[in-house]
DNA sequence: GCGCTAAGTAAATAAATTTTTATTATTTTG
DNA sequence: CAAAATAATAAAAATTTATTTACTTAGCGC
Protein backbone atom coordinates (compact mmCIF):
# COMPACT_ATOMS: atom_id res chain seq x y z
CA UNK A 1 0.00 0.00 0.00
CA UNK A 2 2.19 2.62 0.98
CA UNK A 3 4.41 2.65 -2.13
CA UNK A 4 7.28 5.12 -2.03
CA UNK A 5 6.72 5.49 -5.83
CA UNK A 6 3.19 5.68 -6.26
CA UNK A 7 2.44 3.90 -9.76
CA UNK A 8 0.43 6.03 -12.35
CA UNK A 9 -3.06 5.87 -10.95
CA UNK A 10 -4.80 4.43 -14.09
CA UNK A 11 -2.08 2.22 -15.45
CA UNK A 12 -0.07 -0.72 -13.85
CA UNK A 13 3.51 -0.21 -12.55
CA UNK A 14 4.76 -2.29 -15.03
CA UNK A 15 8.72 -2.71 -14.87
CA UNK A 16 9.08 -2.34 -18.53
CA UNK A 17 12.36 -1.96 -19.67
CA UNK A 18 12.19 0.91 -21.94
CA UNK A 19 14.33 0.29 -25.45
CA UNK A 20 17.13 3.50 -25.61
CA UNK A 21 16.27 5.19 -28.99
CA UNK A 22 18.30 4.24 -31.73
CA UNK A 23 16.83 3.99 -35.44
CA UNK A 24 20.22 2.64 -36.45
CA UNK A 25 20.41 -0.31 -34.21
CA UNK A 26 17.06 -1.05 -34.15
CA UNK A 27 16.61 -0.90 -38.02
CA UNK A 28 19.48 -3.49 -38.11
CA UNK A 29 18.41 -5.54 -35.16
CA UNK A 30 14.98 -6.23 -37.29
CA UNK A 31 16.74 -6.90 -40.50
CA UNK A 32 19.34 -9.06 -39.09
CA UNK A 33 16.77 -11.32 -37.20
CA UNK A 34 14.30 -11.74 -40.40
CA UNK A 35 16.65 -12.80 -42.36
CA UNK A 36 17.18 -15.56 -39.87
CA UNK A 37 13.48 -16.20 -39.65
CA UNK A 38 12.96 -16.06 -43.25
CA UNK A 39 16.07 -18.64 -43.64
CA UNK A 40 14.16 -20.70 -41.24
CA UNK A 41 10.77 -20.60 -42.35
CA UNK A 42 10.56 -19.26 -45.37
CA UNK A 43 7.88 -16.30 -46.40
CA UNK A 44 4.67 -17.95 -45.39
CA UNK A 45 6.52 -19.76 -42.62
CA UNK A 46 8.17 -16.67 -41.14
CA UNK A 47 6.26 -14.84 -38.19
CA UNK A 48 6.51 -10.85 -37.43
CA UNK A 49 5.80 -11.76 -34.31
CA UNK A 50 8.93 -13.80 -33.99
CA UNK A 51 11.32 -11.20 -35.69
CA UNK A 52 9.86 -8.73 -33.33
CA UNK A 53 10.63 -11.20 -30.23
CA UNK A 54 13.67 -11.42 -31.64
CA UNK A 55 14.74 -8.04 -32.11
CA UNK A 56 13.33 -7.27 -28.83
CA UNK A 57 10.88 -4.02 -30.12
CA UNK A 58 7.21 -3.81 -31.48
CA UNK A 59 5.43 -5.22 -34.59
CA UNK A 60 5.12 -1.24 -35.25
CA UNK A 61 8.27 -0.51 -35.99
CA UNK A 62 8.47 -3.28 -38.68
CA UNK A 63 6.45 -1.01 -40.35
CA UNK A 64 8.05 2.39 -39.43
CA UNK A 65 10.91 0.55 -40.67
CA UNK A 66 10.14 -1.19 -43.40
CA UNK A 67 6.70 -0.84 -44.35
CA UNK A 68 5.46 -4.87 -44.06
CA UNK A 69 6.57 -8.30 -44.25
CA UNK A 70 6.60 -8.15 -47.69
CA UNK A 71 9.49 -5.36 -47.67
CA UNK A 72 10.98 -6.81 -45.30
CA UNK A 73 11.56 -9.54 -46.89
CA UNK A 74 12.84 -8.07 -49.71
CA UNK A 75 15.09 -6.18 -48.07
CA UNK A 76 16.62 -9.55 -45.78
CA UNK A 77 17.14 -10.95 -49.65
CA UNK A 78 18.92 -7.91 -50.89
CA UNK A 79 21.16 -8.00 -47.71
CA UNK A 80 22.19 -11.51 -47.70
CA UNK A 81 23.02 -11.01 -52.27
CA UNK A 82 24.82 -7.92 -51.08
CA UNK A 83 27.10 -10.08 -48.51
CA UNK A 84 28.27 -12.83 -51.07
CA UNK A 85 28.85 -9.87 -53.33
CA UNK A 86 30.77 -8.38 -51.15
CA UNK A 87 33.11 -11.13 -50.81
CA UNK A 88 33.30 -12.44 -54.86
CA UNK A 89 34.61 -9.07 -55.46
CA UNK A 90 37.64 -9.73 -52.89
CA UNK A 91 38.78 -12.79 -54.61
CA UNK A 92 40.04 -11.72 -58.09
CA UNK A 93 40.39 -14.16 -60.55
CA UNK A 94 42.20 -13.95 -64.04
CA UNK A 95 45.99 -14.50 -63.06
CA UNK A 96 47.63 -17.71 -61.95
CA UNK A 97 48.05 -21.38 -63.19
CA UNK A 98 44.57 -22.35 -64.17
CA UNK A 99 43.73 -25.44 -61.84
CA UNK A 100 45.02 -23.92 -59.02
CA UNK A 101 42.24 -20.98 -59.87
CA UNK A 102 39.72 -23.64 -60.70
CA UNK A 103 40.32 -25.51 -57.46
CA UNK A 104 39.93 -21.94 -55.74
CA UNK A 105 36.99 -21.55 -57.25
CA UNK A 106 35.70 -24.90 -56.33
CA UNK A 107 36.32 -24.20 -52.85
CA UNK A 108 35.46 -20.74 -52.81
CA UNK A 109 32.40 -21.55 -53.60
CA UNK A 110 31.89 -25.25 -50.95
CA UNK A 111 32.97 -22.53 -48.32
CA UNK A 112 31.09 -19.72 -48.43
CA UNK A 113 27.83 -21.48 -48.68
CA UNK A 114 29.14 -23.88 -45.58
CA UNK A 115 29.77 -20.55 -43.80
CA UNK A 116 26.80 -18.79 -44.42
CA UNK A 117 23.64 -20.84 -44.34
CA UNK A 118 21.40 -18.73 -44.61
CA UNK A 119 22.46 -17.33 -48.09
CA UNK A 120 21.02 -20.76 -49.40
CA UNK A 121 18.31 -21.07 -46.94
CA UNK A 122 17.17 -17.70 -48.67
CA UNK A 123 17.60 -19.22 -51.75
CA UNK A 124 15.84 -22.18 -51.69
CA UNK A 125 12.77 -20.25 -49.99
CA UNK A 126 13.24 -17.36 -53.11
CA UNK A 127 12.96 -20.68 -55.57
CA UNK A 128 10.11 -22.31 -53.83
CA UNK A 129 8.04 -18.71 -54.36
CA UNK A 130 9.69 -19.02 -58.33
CA UNK A 131 12.14 -16.05 -57.97
CA UNK A 132 9.08 -13.90 -57.12
CA UNK A 133 10.63 -10.91 -55.40
CA UNK A 134 14.42 -11.76 -56.86
CA UNK A 135 13.12 -10.34 -60.76
CA UNK A 136 12.43 -6.80 -58.74
CA UNK A 137 15.64 -6.85 -57.63
CA UNK A 138 18.19 -5.23 -60.78
CA UNK A 139 21.15 -5.27 -58.60
CA UNK A 140 20.88 -8.76 -57.76
CA UNK A 141 20.56 -9.39 -61.50
CA UNK A 142 24.06 -8.68 -62.98
CA UNK A 143 25.82 -9.58 -59.71
CA UNK A 144 27.29 -13.20 -60.85
CA UNK A 145 27.93 -12.06 -64.32
CA UNK A 146 31.40 -10.96 -63.75
CA UNK A 147 31.93 -14.65 -61.84
CA UNK A 148 30.53 -16.43 -64.76
CA UNK A 149 32.93 -14.44 -66.82
CA UNK A 150 35.48 -15.38 -65.03
CA UNK A 151 35.23 -19.23 -65.28
CA UNK A 152 34.75 -18.81 -69.13
CA UNK A 153 38.34 -16.84 -68.96
CA UNK A 154 39.46 -19.44 -66.87
CA UNK A 155 38.41 -22.32 -69.22
CA UNK A 156 39.93 -20.64 -72.27
CA UNK A 157 43.32 -20.17 -70.81
CA UNK A 158 43.29 -23.49 -69.36
CA UNK A 159 42.58 -24.66 -72.80
CA UNK A 160 44.75 -22.81 -74.35
CA UNK A 161 47.50 -24.14 -71.83
CA UNK A 162 46.74 -27.68 -72.80
CA UNK A 163 46.02 -28.34 -68.66
CA UNK A 164 42.45 -28.65 -69.53
CA UNK A 165 41.05 -31.28 -72.07
CA UNK A 166 37.86 -29.97 -72.84
CA UNK A 167 36.14 -26.61 -73.07
CA UNK A 168 32.66 -26.62 -71.71
CA UNK A 169 30.45 -23.58 -71.66
CA UNK A 170 30.94 -21.57 -68.62
CA UNK A 171 26.81 -21.80 -67.67
CA UNK A 172 27.31 -25.84 -67.28
CA UNK A 173 30.74 -25.21 -65.16
CA UNK A 174 28.84 -22.83 -63.28
CA UNK A 175 25.94 -24.71 -62.10
CA UNK A 176 27.85 -27.41 -61.60
CA UNK A 177 30.23 -25.92 -58.98
CA UNK A 178 27.47 -24.76 -57.39
CA UNK A 179 25.54 -28.00 -57.39
CA UNK A 180 28.49 -29.45 -56.05
CA UNK A 181 28.87 -27.46 -53.17
CA UNK A 182 24.89 -26.70 -52.48
CA UNK A 183 22.87 -29.78 -52.85
CA UNK A 184 24.10 -31.67 -49.78
CA UNK A 185 23.13 -28.76 -47.71
CA UNK A 186 19.90 -27.64 -49.52
CA UNK A 187 18.84 -31.22 -48.87
CA UNK A 188 20.57 -32.28 -45.22
CA UNK A 189 17.30 -33.60 -43.69
CA UNK A 190 15.92 -35.75 -46.82
CA UNK A 191 19.38 -36.79 -48.31
CA UNK A 192 20.44 -37.56 -44.45
CA UNK A 193 17.41 -39.40 -43.40
CA UNK A 194 18.08 -41.49 -46.94
CA UNK A 195 21.60 -42.40 -46.99
CA UNK A 196 21.09 -42.39 -42.74
CA UNK A 197 24.04 -40.42 -42.50
CA UNK A 198 24.40 -36.98 -41.14
CA UNK A 199 25.05 -34.69 -43.45
CA UNK A 200 25.75 -31.62 -41.37
CA UNK A 201 29.09 -33.91 -39.58
CA UNK A 202 32.22 -31.87 -40.06
CA UNK A 203 33.76 -35.40 -41.42
CA UNK A 204 31.36 -35.06 -43.90
CA UNK A 205 31.50 -32.15 -45.06
CA UNK A 206 35.25 -32.30 -45.52
CA UNK A 207 34.95 -35.60 -47.87
CA UNK A 208 32.36 -33.29 -49.89
CA UNK A 209 34.63 -30.83 -50.68
CA UNK A 210 37.46 -33.16 -51.86
CA UNK A 211 34.86 -34.92 -53.71
CA UNK A 212 33.72 -31.80 -55.56
CA UNK A 213 37.22 -30.25 -56.40
CA UNK A 214 38.02 -34.09 -57.75
CA UNK A 215 35.07 -34.17 -59.61
CA UNK A 216 35.32 -30.45 -61.36
CA UNK A 217 38.98 -31.04 -61.85
CA UNK A 218 38.74 -34.41 -63.11
CA UNK A 219 35.60 -33.42 -65.46
CA UNK A 220 38.03 -30.29 -67.18
CA UNK A 221 40.37 -33.25 -67.77
CA UNK A 222 43.15 -32.71 -65.23
CA UNK A 223 45.72 -35.19 -64.49
CA UNK A 224 45.47 -36.25 -60.57
CA UNK A 225 47.67 -39.23 -60.68
CA UNK A 226 47.74 -39.43 -56.55
CA UNK B 1 -43.39 -37.86 -63.58
CA UNK B 2 -44.25 -38.27 -59.88
CA UNK B 3 -40.13 -38.26 -60.02
CA UNK B 4 -40.15 -34.75 -60.57
CA UNK B 5 -37.52 -33.34 -59.05
CA UNK B 6 -38.99 -30.47 -57.13
CA UNK B 7 -36.99 -28.15 -55.43
CA UNK B 8 -37.22 -28.54 -51.20
CA UNK B 9 -39.88 -25.69 -50.27
CA UNK B 10 -37.46 -24.49 -47.27
CA UNK B 11 -33.96 -23.80 -49.24
CA UNK B 12 -33.41 -21.99 -52.29
CA UNK B 13 -33.43 -23.73 -55.33
CA UNK B 14 -29.79 -23.65 -56.17
CA UNK B 15 -28.64 -25.72 -58.39
CA UNK B 16 -25.40 -27.36 -57.05
CA UNK B 17 -24.05 -29.68 -58.72
CA UNK B 18 -24.34 -32.72 -56.03
CA UNK B 19 -21.04 -34.67 -56.13
CA UNK B 20 -21.58 -38.33 -56.84
CA UNK B 21 -20.80 -40.24 -53.84
CA UNK B 22 -17.26 -42.14 -54.43
CA UNK B 23 -15.04 -42.21 -51.53
CA UNK B 24 -11.99 -43.77 -53.27
CA UNK B 25 -11.96 -41.31 -56.07
CA UNK B 26 -12.87 -37.91 -53.78
CA UNK B 27 -9.92 -39.25 -51.69
CA UNK B 28 -7.32 -39.71 -54.60
CA UNK B 29 -8.40 -36.40 -56.21
CA UNK B 30 -7.99 -34.85 -52.89
CA UNK B 31 -4.59 -35.92 -52.52
CA UNK B 32 -3.76 -35.30 -56.09
CA UNK B 33 -4.82 -32.03 -55.80
CA UNK B 34 -2.80 -31.69 -52.31
CA UNK B 35 0.42 -32.59 -53.81
CA UNK B 36 0.37 -30.15 -56.47
CA UNK B 37 -0.69 -27.79 -54.11
CA UNK B 38 1.78 -28.40 -51.10
CA UNK B 39 4.62 -28.70 -54.57
CA UNK B 40 3.69 -25.25 -55.79
CA UNK B 41 3.99 -23.19 -52.42
CA UNK B 42 5.31 -25.60 -49.59
CA UNK B 43 3.51 -26.00 -46.58
CA UNK B 44 2.98 -22.60 -45.17
CA UNK B 45 1.66 -21.53 -48.25
CA UNK B 46 -0.88 -23.90 -49.33
CA UNK B 47 -4.35 -23.32 -48.88
CA UNK B 48 -6.92 -25.52 -48.05
CA UNK B 49 -9.31 -23.90 -49.56
CA UNK B 50 -7.34 -23.77 -52.72
CA UNK B 51 -6.99 -27.62 -52.44
CA UNK B 52 -11.04 -28.11 -52.60
CA UNK B 53 -11.57 -26.08 -54.93
CA UNK B 54 -9.57 -27.84 -57.21
CA UNK B 55 -10.77 -31.16 -56.08
CA UNK B 56 -14.17 -29.65 -56.29
CA UNK B 57 -15.28 -30.98 -53.01
CA UNK B 58 -15.64 -29.09 -49.38
CA UNK B 59 -12.98 -28.12 -46.91
CA UNK B 60 -15.12 -31.02 -44.58
CA UNK B 61 -13.70 -33.80 -46.64
CA UNK B 62 -10.49 -33.24 -46.36
CA UNK B 63 -11.12 -33.74 -42.51
CA UNK B 64 -12.93 -36.84 -43.21
CA UNK B 65 -10.44 -38.21 -45.16
CA UNK B 66 -7.14 -37.55 -44.19
CA UNK B 67 -7.52 -35.46 -40.37
CA UNK B 68 -6.31 -32.22 -41.19
CA UNK B 69 -3.83 -30.25 -43.66
CA UNK B 70 -0.94 -31.51 -41.24
CA UNK B 71 -1.67 -35.51 -42.03
CA UNK B 72 -2.97 -34.35 -45.54
CA UNK B 73 0.87 -33.01 -46.54
CA UNK B 74 2.40 -36.03 -44.50
CA UNK B 75 0.35 -38.24 -47.37
CA UNK B 76 1.57 -35.87 -50.52
CA UNK B 77 4.77 -36.84 -49.10
CA UNK B 78 4.39 -39.96 -48.83
CA UNK B 79 2.24 -40.54 -51.93
CA UNK B 80 5.19 -38.99 -54.05
CA UNK B 81 8.18 -40.70 -52.23
CA UNK B 82 6.07 -44.27 -53.30
CA UNK B 83 5.52 -43.08 -56.83
CA UNK B 84 9.40 -43.02 -57.18
CA UNK B 85 10.20 -45.98 -55.32
CA UNK B 86 8.04 -48.06 -57.70
CA UNK B 87 9.90 -46.50 -60.97
CA UNK B 88 13.11 -47.21 -58.75
CA UNK B 89 12.57 -51.32 -58.25
CA UNK B 90 11.82 -51.70 -62.31
CA UNK B 91 15.18 -50.57 -63.25
CA UNK B 92 17.61 -53.52 -62.20
CA UNK B 93 21.13 -52.69 -62.19
CA UNK B 94 24.25 -54.84 -61.09
CA UNK B 95 24.94 -57.25 -64.25
CA UNK B 96 26.11 -55.34 -67.83
CA UNK B 97 28.84 -53.16 -68.45
CA UNK B 98 30.01 -50.72 -66.30
CA UNK B 99 30.05 -47.45 -67.99
CA UNK B 100 26.89 -48.43 -69.85
CA UNK B 101 24.96 -48.89 -66.35
CA UNK B 102 26.85 -45.44 -65.48
CA UNK B 103 25.38 -43.46 -67.90
CA UNK B 104 21.88 -44.99 -67.30
CA UNK B 105 22.02 -44.14 -63.92
CA UNK B 106 22.76 -40.75 -63.97
CA UNK B 107 20.31 -40.56 -67.20
CA UNK B 108 17.26 -42.30 -65.29
CA UNK B 109 18.09 -40.17 -62.47
CA UNK B 110 17.76 -36.71 -64.53
CA UNK B 111 15.04 -38.00 -66.39
CA UNK B 112 12.87 -38.83 -63.08
CA UNK B 113 13.12 -35.59 -61.39
CA UNK B 114 12.41 -33.77 -65.02
CA UNK B 115 9.57 -35.36 -65.67
CA UNK B 116 8.29 -35.48 -62.11
CA UNK B 117 8.54 -32.17 -60.48
CA UNK B 118 5.98 -32.65 -57.93
CA UNK B 119 8.72 -34.79 -56.59
CA UNK B 120 11.60 -32.16 -55.98
CA UNK B 121 9.26 -29.73 -55.07
CA UNK B 122 7.74 -31.29 -52.59
CA UNK B 123 11.10 -32.41 -51.63
CA UNK B 124 12.57 -28.88 -51.12
CA UNK B 125 10.09 -27.91 -49.40
CA UNK B 126 10.55 -30.59 -46.59
CA UNK B 127 13.83 -29.73 -46.21
CA UNK B 128 12.77 -26.19 -45.61
CA UNK B 129 10.58 -27.51 -42.69
CA UNK B 130 14.26 -29.30 -41.90
CA UNK B 131 12.45 -33.16 -42.55
CA UNK B 132 10.08 -33.01 -39.13
CA UNK B 133 7.62 -34.96 -41.70
CA UNK B 134 10.00 -37.35 -43.13
CA UNK B 135 11.49 -38.34 -40.12
CA UNK B 136 7.72 -39.79 -39.02
CA UNK B 137 8.01 -41.87 -42.32
CA UNK B 138 9.69 -45.11 -41.49
CA UNK B 139 8.83 -46.55 -45.22
CA UNK B 140 10.80 -43.57 -46.75
CA UNK B 141 13.30 -44.15 -44.31
CA UNK B 142 14.95 -46.88 -46.17
CA UNK B 143 14.05 -46.69 -49.07
CA UNK B 144 16.63 -45.51 -51.27
CA UNK B 145 19.46 -48.04 -49.83
CA UNK B 146 18.95 -50.45 -52.58
CA UNK B 147 19.92 -47.79 -54.89
CA UNK B 148 22.89 -46.84 -53.05
CA UNK B 149 24.01 -50.57 -52.69
CA UNK B 150 23.68 -50.54 -56.59
CA UNK B 151 26.08 -47.53 -57.20
CA UNK B 152 28.75 -49.39 -54.66
CA UNK B 153 28.35 -52.73 -56.74
CA UNK B 154 28.91 -50.92 -59.75
CA UNK B 155 31.85 -48.67 -58.46
CA UNK B 156 33.67 -52.22 -57.24
CA UNK B 157 32.92 -53.86 -60.53
CA UNK B 158 34.08 -50.78 -62.71
CA UNK B 159 37.11 -51.03 -60.47
CA UNK B 160 37.87 -54.48 -60.84
CA UNK B 161 37.39 -54.54 -64.57
CA UNK B 162 39.98 -51.69 -64.56
CA UNK B 163 37.66 -49.40 -67.19
CA UNK B 164 36.75 -47.41 -63.44
CA UNK B 165 40.10 -45.57 -62.56
CA UNK B 166 38.58 -44.72 -58.81
CA UNK B 167 36.90 -46.26 -55.91
CA UNK B 168 35.01 -43.46 -55.14
CA UNK B 169 32.22 -43.55 -51.76
CA UNK B 170 28.79 -44.25 -53.22
CA UNK B 171 27.22 -41.90 -50.65
CA UNK B 172 29.73 -39.51 -52.58
CA UNK B 173 28.76 -40.29 -56.08
CA UNK B 174 24.79 -41.02 -54.80
CA UNK B 175 24.58 -37.08 -53.45
CA UNK B 176 27.00 -36.07 -56.41
CA UNK B 177 24.30 -37.81 -59.71
CA UNK B 178 21.47 -36.15 -57.27
CA UNK B 179 22.96 -32.81 -56.99
CA UNK B 180 24.14 -32.71 -61.09
CA UNK B 181 20.26 -33.85 -61.95
CA UNK B 182 18.11 -31.44 -59.46
CA UNK B 183 19.73 -28.30 -58.67
CA UNK B 184 18.91 -26.54 -62.13
CA UNK B 185 15.30 -27.26 -61.49
CA UNK B 186 15.46 -26.93 -57.78
CA UNK B 187 17.05 -23.56 -58.41
CA UNK B 188 15.48 -22.16 -61.57
CA UNK B 189 14.10 -18.86 -60.76
CA UNK B 190 17.37 -17.59 -59.13
CA UNK B 191 19.58 -19.17 -61.15
CA UNK B 192 18.37 -18.35 -64.11
CA UNK B 193 18.25 -15.12 -62.92
CA UNK B 194 21.86 -14.65 -62.38
CA UNK B 195 23.14 -16.19 -65.33
CA UNK B 196 20.48 -14.35 -67.52
CA UNK B 197 19.13 -17.63 -69.62
CA UNK B 198 16.27 -20.12 -69.67
CA UNK B 199 16.72 -23.21 -67.61
CA UNK B 200 13.57 -24.81 -67.73
CA UNK B 201 14.05 -24.38 -71.66
CA UNK B 202 14.50 -28.27 -73.36
CA UNK B 203 17.87 -27.19 -75.18
CA UNK B 204 19.58 -25.91 -71.98
CA UNK B 205 18.02 -29.39 -70.21
CA UNK B 206 19.34 -31.72 -72.66
CA UNK B 207 22.55 -30.18 -72.87
CA UNK B 208 22.67 -29.97 -69.08
CA UNK B 209 21.62 -33.75 -69.09
CA UNK B 210 24.93 -34.89 -71.21
CA UNK B 211 27.23 -32.41 -69.55
CA UNK B 212 25.75 -34.35 -66.21
CA UNK B 213 26.52 -37.77 -67.92
CA UNK B 214 29.74 -36.56 -69.14
CA UNK B 215 30.63 -35.38 -65.46
CA UNK B 216 30.13 -38.31 -63.48
CA UNK B 217 31.97 -40.33 -66.16
CA UNK B 218 35.19 -37.97 -66.45
CA UNK B 219 35.48 -38.13 -62.32
CA UNK B 220 35.14 -42.60 -62.61
CA UNK B 221 37.87 -41.85 -64.56
CA UNK B 222 36.22 -43.33 -68.14
CA UNK B 223 37.99 -42.67 -71.15
CA UNK B 224 35.56 -40.15 -73.52
CA UNK B 225 37.77 -39.45 -76.22
CA UNK B 226 35.85 -37.64 -78.59
C1' DG C 1 15.31 24.37 -20.21
C1' DC C 2 11.58 24.01 -24.21
C1' DG C 3 9.22 22.23 -27.63
C1' DC C 4 9.11 19.49 -31.62
C1' DT C 5 9.93 15.35 -34.18
C1' DA C 6 10.39 10.78 -34.62
C1' DA C 7 11.16 6.34 -31.93
C1' DG C 8 8.75 3.52 -29.32
C1' DT C 9 4.66 0.98 -26.89
C1' DA C 10 0.15 -1.20 -26.04
C1' DA C 11 -3.80 -2.67 -27.64
C1' DA C 12 -7.49 -2.95 -31.03
C1' DT C 13 -8.79 -4.13 -35.64
C1' DA C 14 -9.08 -6.43 -39.80
C1' DA C 15 -8.32 -10.14 -42.58
C1' DA C 16 -7.24 -14.72 -43.52
C1' DT C 17 -7.40 -19.50 -42.79
C1' DT C 18 -8.18 -23.67 -40.42
C1' DT C 19 -11.33 -26.49 -38.09
C1' DT C 20 -16.21 -27.83 -36.32
C1' DT C 21 -20.98 -28.14 -36.05
C1' DA C 22 -25.25 -29.09 -37.73
C1' DT C 23 -27.65 -30.96 -41.38
C1' DT C 24 -28.89 -33.39 -45.72
C1' DA C 25 -28.47 -37.00 -49.06
C1' DT C 26 -26.88 -41.33 -50.76
C1' DT C 27 -25.40 -45.90 -50.54
C1' DT C 28 -25.18 -50.26 -48.32
C1' DT C 29 -26.93 -54.04 -45.71
C1' DG C 30 -29.63 -57.01 -42.67
C1' DC D 1 -37.39 -52.13 -48.04
C1' DA D 2 -36.25 -49.97 -43.79
C1' DA D 3 -32.42 -48.65 -41.07
C1' DA D 4 -27.79 -47.81 -40.30
C1' DA D 5 -23.66 -45.99 -41.88
C1' DT D 6 -21.24 -42.64 -44.04
C1' DA D 7 -20.34 -39.23 -47.92
C1' DA D 8 -21.26 -34.70 -48.85
C1' DT D 9 -22.72 -29.69 -48.06
C1' DA D 10 -23.19 -25.10 -46.02
C1' DA D 11 -22.10 -22.17 -42.77
C1' DA D 12 -20.44 -20.84 -38.29
C1' DA D 13 -16.82 -20.69 -35.03
C1' DA D 14 -12.25 -20.61 -33.52
C1' DT D 15 -7.81 -19.37 -34.29
C1' DT D 16 -4.02 -17.30 -36.03
C1' DT D 17 -1.61 -13.46 -38.01
C1' DA D 18 -0.74 -9.15 -40.28
C1' DT D 19 -1.63 -4.42 -39.94
C1' DT D 20 -3.38 0.13 -37.75
C1' DT D 21 -4.67 3.34 -34.45
C1' DA D 22 -3.97 6.03 -30.68
C1' DC D 23 -0.96 7.35 -27.59
C1' DT D 24 3.67 8.13 -24.89
C1' DT D 25 8.21 9.77 -24.40
C1' DA D 26 13.14 10.20 -25.35
C1' DG D 27 16.43 12.98 -27.39
C1' DC D 28 17.91 16.64 -30.32
C1' DG D 29 18.47 21.53 -31.93
C1' DC D 30 17.59 26.00 -30.53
Amino acid sequence: MSRMTRPKADRPPKTQAVRSRDPARTRADILSVAVQEFAEHGFHGARVERITKGAKCNARMIYHYFGGKEQLYLAALDSVYAAIRMRETQLCFGAGDPVAEARRLVEFTFDYFAENANFLKMIRNENLLNGMYIKRSKTIRDMSQPFIAAIGDLVERGYAAGVFRCRPDPVQVYVTVVALSAHHLNNAATLGTVVGQDLTDPAFQAERRAHAVAVVLAYLGVRTEN
